[in-house]
DNA sequence: TTGAAAGCGCTAACAT
DNA sequence: ATGTTAGCGCTTTCAA
């Protein structure tokens, strides 16, 4: 027989005061006697009284809920991006739904229920090109993107500065002594492959470098992917001295197919990735890689969302977020 | 000048009821005339009206949304898990807000905030033995442990079948010929490495071998000390013929350690993991290893919490699910 | 089958 | 500084 939950009435007849007073307390609203605020603080603990959240969204109009919908929760960019998100948001006093939506499909049906249906204040998309998705919210409704801009400036955005990293890992292998390099993007349709494919041929012109086409190979993020690549040039004759992955998946998939061929990474062919994912410095050899400080890109995103929240007309900010070059094994030592 | 959002009252002005019927429909309860039912959603549709999830919520007592609780939300293990519940949850009609946790401290806080503040109708724990945490749950709150089982019997729970699972990693082993095994443990206060453990010795027994103590060692999970774990048996002079480690990420330090002893992988050590984590096909050597099905782990711990809020007196239930061996490289020697 | 009234637990606006 | 009144948008209960 356990009674009900006491509500902010029952409180204000213990204390003698008003609801209202009661309300007010809780609220830290500073109009209040410090003995009523005794009274009624003695009363709260009385009772074990616990404000309703779900009643102060009615009465407020707002969840104090912020949304995160990524394309799936398991991979570690995305899983380290909502973690930093979370973060920031439970420090500001919300708390962060992350849902997956694989396609546009998903990611309609997902927003009629955050967004429709009212259930959180503003949404964080990540991979918002990845399809259509980015179409499918309201205008008007706080947004934020991760890890990709807005194509007409009207969205706030969060990323890594690819096309920067792209030529930091690029000009990394060019002074290692590597010349004829390779490339290995992700799917042409993502924003963030255009940029560091640009990166990496600005680094290329920069050196007066032609870049040979036959060196470019479309993956999709997967080892697997990576591994095809290496064995596609080994097939047709036309091996790279080094390859810059677009990630670190794709990167160990190149060092698994240079085992199998043979090859001696880093002497006869060097590797460099995106990411610093975890265990990268497990893989054989432990690679080099430009590292992203997801967390961190998922703590700007979710400040520049509540900004948003708090003011409607806050100016839209563009965040480019630099990463980090960390020399392993798979980058030779010696210059030539 | 965006009008404010539609109401179920202006839907029901619209379409000449009472909000009451318009109520009905949108909640298919059957006691409508067709005719007004085409009216009401012809209305609906006028104005794009959407119900409100928090008047919703207010009114019926509760929010449709689920939590759940993980140490971290970029595991993977957990990241996995997370996304079966949610979408067991999803399919149910439920959201799911996923949270971490590092310790009893901040668990506290966040159960504070999800239950004591009703934002959440029930509560996934994921590792509710890691320190005390289960403990700071009100007792009658719907809760479903996820990795541990409830030792009183009092919360269902579903978790691999962690003695199982070992004693089959265990016979593998014997059954390539490996005799000398080393055990590698996780850290002795969580269930899962007590059950491991056990099963583990149970297949030595089995066998009629005795364990040899010193090629016991404890490590935390990760990779780093599975690779101490080797080359502290290195150091003492006792290394072992084949290695049991509790999860894949311990095992790839192994085979890290087992690359620098210049020790041959399978032929002088073998090695077996447990999880089948993401890339471990691309190890080197692909490494064996024990897989969970973690998405169904999620999936069967979201629906028997649905199951009990709908009914708070459904009988509590233990899970325990397989897992299935997979054979690759690190144990592929002939049989002596 | 439909409608009217009450209320979920809180905050906001206004009055005292 | 405190209390009173009126909702927030919906569901539930009861009456017609």
């Amino acid at each position: 027989m356990s009674s009900p939950r006491p509500t902010i009435r029952d409180v204000a007849r213990l204390a003698g005061v008003s609801h209202q007073t009661v309300s007010r307390v809780i609220n830290r609203s500073s109009e209040v006697t410090p003995e009523t605020r005794e009274r009624v603080e003695a009363a709260i603990l009385e009772l074990g009284y616990r404000p309703n959240a779900i009643a102060r969204s009615m009465a407020r109009g707002e969840t104090r809920i912020l949304a995160c919908v990524a394309p799936n929760l398991t991979d570690f960019t995305f899983a380290s991006i909502i973690e930093g998100a979370e973060q920031e948001a439970r420090a500001n006093g919300y708390l962060l739904l992350s849902s997956s939506a694989e396609d546009a499909a998903a990611f309609g049906e997902l927003v009629e229920e955050l967004v429709g249906h009212r259930r959180v204040d503003g949404l964080l998309i990540i991979n918002p090109f990845a399809d259509a998705r980015h179409t499918l919210v309201p205008a008007n409704f706080p947004v934020v993107f991760v890890g990709a801009h807005a194509r007409d400036g009207l969205v706030s955005s969060v990323s890594l500065d690819d096309e920067a990293a792209a030529r930091a890992a690029t000009r990394h292998l060019l002074e290692r002594g590597y010349r004829r390099l390779a490339h290995l993007s992700g799917p042409l349709v993502e924003d963030c492959v255009i940029d560091r494919r640009d990166g990496f041929l600005q680094a290329l012109r920069e050196s007066g470098l032609e870049f040979d086409q036959t060196l470019f190979y479309q993956g999709d993020w997967s080892a697997s992917s990576g591994r095809e690549a290496l064995r596609f040039w080994a097939t047709h004759g036309r091996l790279p001295e080094a390859v810059f992955a677009q990630n670190d998946r794709m990167a160990l998939g190149v060092l698994h197919a240079a085992r199998e061929l043979g090859l001696r990474v880093p002497d006869e062919l060097g590797v460099i990735g995106v990411d610093d994912m975890p265990l990268s410095s497990y893989f054989d050899p432990p690679l080099t890689t430009m590292r992203q400080d997801m967390p961190r890109i998922g703590r700007e995103a979710a400040r520049l969302l509540l900004e948003r929240i708090r003011n409607p007309r806050a100016p839209v900010t563009t965040l480019k977020l630099p990463a980090e070059l960390v020399v392993r094994e798979s980058t030779r030592r010696e210059r030539r």
